[in-house]
DNA sequence: GTTGAGCGTT
């Protein structure tokens, strides 16, 4: 139940937080778990994602058991080339809820605390990131398209979105496969947990989306609300499977975007 | 069909 499933954060209480910068935005929780987990008892990989687009924003959080594992992690893989790009992993400095932890691990004392920090402030999202100035929308691409003629661009964004979304076959996986080793594999046996894990998490709903977002119902009504544009909207979701079969992420918000969504 | 300082979700 408590696995790297969609259900929010796993069991947190006793763990230590890793932050892994400067992934690459194709960087999936799958690609960082075998890396991490050589080091120790890995509980939770979490990636960021924007939340209109679903895109990694380049970084990472990987939760581990113990402190002197995460530790080890840290010295090992920081500075570590993953998928082309340096990679920086740190302990992080802050939960989930804004909390300031110590050495990845979250000190929050008191539920009540959690509750306070949180609670107030209802900001939308968490894309104010506490204030701290944070300048980005992630890449000045698309800060150029929120200032100037979002609207205009705004379908434009979405198809590269869509395609993207079921593309998903990069020169960085071909790499990747074809290195097939770390540098001390000593529990190679446990590369494979990960994905167990969350196929079993994904039970309910499989990671490939062979999906079935709505029947169309043979009502008069809907059928007659069908347009060809819909209909042409849904067709490419329908067969967004991944040649990789499963490409899963740490938490695949849904593969289907709001807006998608919405059109139905 | 991108981008690149940074701290997080059901």
């Amino acid at each position: 139940m408590s696995h790297f499933g969609r259900s929010g954060p796993p069991d947190i209480k006793d763990t230590y937080s890793l932050l892994v910068l400067n992934i690459t935005f194709r960087t999936t929780a799958d690609d960082l778990f075998p890396l991490f987990d050589k080091y120790g008892k890995v509980v939770d990989i979490f990636i960021p994602r924007d939340r209109k687009t679903g895109d990694s924003r380049g970084f990472a959080f990987v939760r581990y058991k113990y402190a002197d594992e995460a530790q080890r992690a840290v010295e090992r893989l920081d500075g570590r080339n993953v998928d082309g790009r340096d990679i920086m992993v740190q302990f992080a400095k802050y939960g989930p809820n804004a909390e300031p932890i110590q050495k990845g691990r979250i000190v929050e004392a008191s539920p009540k605390t959690r509750g306070r920090s949180r609670s107030r402030s209802p900001r939308r999202y968490r894309n104010d990131y506490r204030g701290r100035s944070y300048k980005r929308s992630r890449s000045r691409s698309r800060d150029r398209y929120d200032r100037y003629d979002r609207d205009r661009y705004r379908s434009r964004e979405r198809n590269y979105r869509r395609r993207s979304r079921s593309r998903s076959l990069t020169p960085d996986y071909d790499r990747r496969y074809g290195r097939g080793r770390y540098d001390d594999d000593y529990q190679r046996s446990r590369s494979r947990s990960f994905e167990s894990v969350k196929f079993y998490a994904g039970s309910a709903s499989p990671p490939r989306r062979s999906l079935s977002p709505r029947r169309p119902s043979p009502r008069r009504s809907e059928s007659a609300d069908e347009s060809p544009v819909k209909r042409r909207e849904r067709l490419p979701l329908s067969r967004s499977v991944s040649p990789r079969g499963h490409r899963l992420d740490s938490r695949s918000p849904s593969p289907y975007s709001d807006e998608v969504l919405c059109n139905l």
